[in-house]
DNA sequence: AATTATACATAAGAATGTTATGTATGGTTA
DNA sequence: TAACCATACATAACATTCTTATGTATAATT
């Protein structure tokens, strides 16, 4: 785990990212998700991401819809059109923002993905 | 300028780094360095830079020199040894967390600076 | 003379997270 | 079968860390 400070400001975008990469996906599957992907390096907790679904869902960036899994309920987020083309800015941003980090820390930008 | 959430959380790890590569610097200088290094894309602001500076004193991780230029004074501020061992941790964590966004982002995880 | 750059500082408020708590279902294990 | 852990949602109090605004003052440029 890393000393959080680091990891504050990501989370949206890594929503974005998975939402962008799988279709549609609920909040547990995102929290389970990004721990498998980083090792367990980044865990993201509950307090942190509902709120920021809703936020989402509140400035038209996903829609939900809900489902029933036996008497479970499961609530599948997606992305809406403008959601599409706002995970598209917020993540060259983030391409842009990781080279930015490079220069300052390793002294190297790194590959461009134009 | 990015969105700046992105840049959320980086800024101490920012004044460890010039601070461990300059030996010293002071204040005004660190925000136009890191304007300089990063083209005008991270422009650090004197209201978060002045109680960040201030918090890494009184942890002990740097101290202060006062210079007086003509009648302006200037502080400088350098790493302690502590401050030395502080800043060797959270930038061997920052790169393994640049790392993790790289996989995240771009699926790679980049080269590794043992 | 006015404006901009240098150089420090602090305080109110916003944003974004942590920690704690609550509710409930379903599967596994002692 | 009782206890525990995993799944799955949610919110609220609090902490941290930044933005924005403000204040003070000297030095250089237009």
């Amino acid at each position: 785990m890393y000393s959080n400070e680091l990891v504050r400001g990501t989370l949206k975008t890594i929503v974005l990212k998975l939402l962008k990469e799988e279709g549609k996906m609920y909040g547990y599957e995102i929290t389970q998700r990004v721990k498998e992907l980083t090792d367990g390096k980044i865990q993201i907790t509950e307090g942190a991401l509902y709120p920021t679904l809703h936020a989402l869902e509140a400035e038209g960036i996903v829609v939900t819809e809900t489902m029933h899994i036996g008497r479970r309920v499961r609530k599948y987020y997606k992305l809406t059109t403008e959601g599409r083309a706002n995970a598209k800015r917020k993540l060259s941003e983030m391409a842009d923002f990781l080279g930015t980090m490079r220069i300052l820390f390793e002294g190297t930008p790194g590959p461009h993905h134009a």
